[in-house]
DNA sequence: GTCTATAGTTAGATAGAC
DNA sequence: GTCTATCTAACTATAGAC
């Protein structure tokens, strides 16, 4: 239940509540608190560990405000993962799909913003259960990550840039593995893994050209689409 | 607390049991079959979300008769996490190293067993807490597989057998990565996703010759450790 | 079986912002 | 005056542990 991934639309009435947040500034500024302190905590814990009670305190408010804004323990941790992955669903409609570099660019960043991987991997390993409240969302989301990177790898592809043996669709999944992989190395030895460099390194190892160069191409010449890979 | 590797050793008084188990062939048996029903149990709910009433519902003892095997949570999950990684660690201190194709080869074996996969990934990812009761667990884990398939690799690399770029370490990471990488993916649309297939193909990119001539090779002539790499 | 702690959730009333 | 924010209080279920 409550695996709605849209938004809106018609709420079961018993879930309605008698008055509706965010609507003032104060709720809003208050709402974007909440879900900083929900990430780390949802994180560390996971879903089951984490408490509200807890998330409230980290962020000052009392618990029972918490559930004004989000009424459900479901919601806030779908909130926080909307907002975490919003940089990267931003591309997974890309006309020439998801960039590689757009990957290792956020693959930089990321290690610069504390929690943001520790709940990224917590999150879409327990979220494999089918019973999970993100199940569908990060089902969706790889189908889409998967699918927009293909996307991209399938000019490449045509052009029979990558290495032997490999089609869009392996190539596309060898670097999502790899990127999700080492960000848990990663968090198990922040000095001795390089994500960033590590992912180029396995990208120039598997696409023939440089990186750079096929951003480039991709961009300029859209795939004449023949070979079906 | 609680988060000590060793096994035996003295224990603290508060936790000291009055009988020990597993020492009647019916306590072993029921041992056996509490870390059976554990695994999955673990594996889909993740520590916190697990319960021990659960587990023992499962298998079909009572709560407190569990209690009596393993006398807290902690426990209870070390020993099925011990149970599940023994096939790796008994090559951890292997003289040439962990070789990649037994890597390959439990990839081959974990989609064959339900569970198995889940479980490591869910435990992996939450432990990286430095509190969760695993933590000290799987970053030794870590440190050991990633030591002992660098040995393995030393070899190739100081033949000039790696792709341009690679360290025997970076090497070990990438194969690593995309091991765990892969799980991921494959948790989410196990007919999409060959784990040891992929594995075998990213291997054979990063190393230039042939895996079973790699295994052969580092087996007959141990290498003469000439480059540091 | 019991005990203690804590979980998520709900109801209602009051005070504040628009 | 209406909608929103916050607080006090309590409920029900379940957890691990003894």
């Amino acid at each position: 239940m409550s695996h709605e991934t849209t938004q809106g639309g018609a709420e079961p009435a018993s879930r309605r509540k008698t008055s509706t947040p965010g609507h003032y500034a104060k709720g809003v500024a208050k709402r974007e608190a909440i879900l900083d302190a929900a990430l780390p905590v949802f994180g560390q814990a996971g879903f089951h560990g984490a408490s509200l009670r807890e998330i409230a305190r980290q962020c000052g408010v009392s618990h029972q405000s918490l559930m004004h804004y989000f009424p459900t323990k479901d919601e806030l941790l779908l909130a926080v993962l909307r907002r975490r992955d919003e940089r990267l669903r931003r591309h997974f409609d890309d006309a020439g799909g998801m960039r590689l570099g757009e990957l290792v660019a956020l693959a930089e960043y990321n290690v610069e913003v504390p929690g943001v991987i520790q709940l990224f991997n917590t999150a879409s390993a327990e979220s494999t259960s089918p019973d999970h409240p993100a199940h569908d969302y990060y089902a969706d989301f790889y189908d889409r990550i998967v699918a927009s990177t293909t996307t991209y790898l399938r000019t490449a592809a045509s052009r029979g840039l990558l290495a032997p043996g490999y089609t869009a669709e392996s190539a596309a999944r060898v670097v999502l593995a790899v990127q999700d992989g080492l960000q848990v190395q990663w968090l198990y030895d922040r000095d001795a893994v390089r994500v960033a460099d590590l992912m180029r390194l396995v990208i120039s190892t598997v696409v023939t050209v440089p990186l750079d160069s096929l951003d480039e191409l991709i961009a300029g010449q859209p795939g004449e689409g023949a070979t079906e890979n």
